[in-house]
RNA sequence: CGGGGUGUGGCGCAGCCCGGUAGCGCACCUGCUUUGGGAGCAGGGGGUCGUGGGUUCAAAUCCCUCCGCCCCGACCA
């Protein structure tokens, strides 16, 4: 039975993830802050066993934390052109502080290669100092035209990695690692999200980037949510700030880098992966509480023979689980009940009188909700119990998750078969390799390519174009990069819309908003155009 | 930006057409009874009716302005 306050998400995904996140106290929103949300205890709770979590991989592959100024001098944003053009749209700037006009306009990092890159051409200087491998938490900001609790805010909370390297073949090893065994490797054992690796296209890959490879998830609405990624930058940005060394045989040479980052757009994909219509669940390792303890009482004398076998009971929790005792007064067991199931909380366990006297207690588990997930168990080796249940837990949560993936995965043929199949969900299909194949797919279908997969089945089942219907293409090429996933194209009903030009007087106009002609390389500030591209034949 | 909707205690809404100084549910506070799946009864507190202006003896209500938010269109690093 749906809780109170939820729409089922059948009725409406997009409204039942807002009721979600209201629901379980995860966050409010900011209103006097447009497109900022606040991060309620609850919330960042998730938030920080994110961290935790990450942090570690991050150590543990040899990297150490720093931190960077929030504040970027405008012209180092502009240096790296293709950089400038994927985020000139979406960056806030500071013109003024201190009483007057500033002499150059500060923006706010909307993400920080460009500064660390100035750092990096100064602190590396010989092969002895690389590779460099550095990561940073930090809030950013992006001015979003549409925004949603976690998924896509104003300002969020994220981790980035960037790091220098003597050669390209060396940056990529770390890229793919961090990938593999950082990213993927949280997502799927931490989080219980199972996750599709891969290679961004070009048209999808990040700005500045030689390759951007993405973890692709995907929510209970079959649409995919990027997950994390992880890009080889190649000599571009060490070019534009340069960053060079001296190799082993005296020759001054530029420097590779990388740079990758998950975000508390995590949280967000917690949610829609797991959940239910009776509120968030959270899988037991992430959980910042895994059990919560109920106790049931009548009478003054049962309260207290109930909260003395809690305290006997829970002596030996500590250090093997995190757990809470809801103790308050003033609200019946009932509501305490659906209270913890709509916030996720993976065990619950009820003792009252009875089970005082029958030394047992009642156990609920979250991924099974209502009474169907209750028993009756011994309070003799209960820890051992709840220990292995929370990991039972875990895994089958995991399970199903992948499951139902792969139950709304198809591998498609056909124009008719992928577009009715990015309907329900990720589509498998080959491709071209063209930009003008994937920007058809999207018009025609709403569908994007999410990701060039590592993982490449059996090619025998054929080689196809799905677009193969084309009229004036006699032969496809060879397909050079089969099998790749596609979804409804946007990533989990974020629809981003243009914002009105009063808002942002002097901002460059947003993608689908310039005017005939424009082009960012030849915005005031970056004078006439630098670049030998398209805009030239203007 | 084009089209549509909406703004009233913390939240969700009614009242507006037909002007007379604001009401309901939830939440909150107090008390008593309750407590194994969202307790009951009684009492109580809380609102510049988005903003500015106009009409009127009198405006939540009628007229104009501006602002916010939501939905659809336009499609993302």
């Amino acid at each position: 039975m749906p809780k109170e306050g939820i729409t089922p998400r059948a009725t409406d995904y997009s409204q039942w993830y807002l009721d979600i996140v209201r629901n379980a106290d995860l966050a409010d929103y900011a209103e006097v802050v447009r497109g900022c949300i606040v991060f309620k205890p609850t919330g960042y709770a998730l938030w920080e066993a994110i961290q935790r979590g990450l942090d570690d991989r991050i150590k543990a592959t040899g990297h150490v934390n720093a931190y960077f100024p929030l504040l970027i001098p405008k012209s180092l944003l502009m240096k790296e052109a293709d950089h400038v053009e994927g985020f000139a749209p979406e960056v806030a700037e500071v013109t003024r502080a201190g009483g007057e006009d500033l002499a150059e306009p500060y923006v706010i990092r909307p993400t920080s290669e460009t500064i660390i890159g100035y750092f990096y051409a100064k602190w590396v200087r010989s092969w002895r100092d690389l590779p460099l491998l550095i990561n940073q938490w930090a809030n950013v900001m992006r001015w979003e035209l549409r925004t949603r609790p976690f998924l896509r805010t104003t300002e969020f909370l994220w981790q980035e990695g960037h790091t220098v390297h003597a050669d390209e073949e060396d940056a990529e090893r770390e890229t793919l690692m961090i990938l593999n065994e950082v990213y993927a490797d949280f997502a799927e054992k931490e989080m219980a999200i199972p996750v599709i690796k891969g290679l961004k296209t070009e048209k999808e890959k990040f700005a500045g980037a030689l390759r951007t490879y993405a973890l692709e998830a995907m929510m209970q609405d079959g649409r995919a949510l990027q997950s994390g990624t992880s890009h080889n930058m190649g000599e571009n940005f060490a070019r534009a700030f340069n960053i060079t060394y001296t190799d082993q045989n005296n020759t001054v040479r530029y420097a590779c880098t990388t740079s990758w980052g998950v975000s508390s757009r995590l949280i967000g994909a917690l949610i829609m992966t797991h959940s239910d219509d009776e509120g968030l669940v959270v899988p037991p390792r992430i959980a910042p509480t895994q059990v919560v303890v109920v106790p049931i009482y009548k009478s003054d004398s049962e309260q207290s023979t109930v909260l003395e076998a809690i305290e006997r009971m829970t002596g030996d929790w500590k250090g093997r689980l995190r757990f809470r005792i809801d103790d308050r007064d003033n609200v019946t067991p009932g509501f305490k009940f659906n209270e913890w199931e709509l916030k996720g909380i993976p065990l619950r366990v009820e003792i009252g009188p009875r089970d005082v006297e029958k030394s047992s207690v009642a156990v609920a588990r979250r991924d099974i909700p209502g009474k169907a997930g209750k028993h009756i168990v011994p309070q003799d080796g209960l820890t051992d119990y709840l220990v292995g249940l929370l990991e039972t837990i875990q895994q089958g949560l995991f399970d199903r998750a992948l499951r139902f993936r792969e139950e709304h995965t198809r591998d498609v043929t056909t124009y008719a078969e992928l577009s009715e199949a990015v309907e329900q969900g990720f589509a498998r299909c080959y491709w071209d390799g063209t930009t003008e194949d994937e920007q058809r797919i999207q018009d025609e279908m709403k569908a994007t390519i999410r990701v060039i997969p590592f993982d490449q089945p059996d090619r025998a089942g054929g080689v196809c174009s799905p677009v193969e219907k084309r009229p004036v293409r006699s032969s496809l090429p060879e397909p050079t990069n089969p099998n790749l996933y596609w979804s409804g194209w946007r990533p989990a009903g974020i629809r981003p819309k243009p914002v009105h030009a009063r808002v942002r007087p002097g901002r460059p106009p947003s993608r689908g908003l310039r005017p005939p002609g424009w082009h960012p390389h030849r915005t005031p500030e970056a004078g006439q155009c630098q670049r030998r591209c398209e805009c030239r034949s203007r």
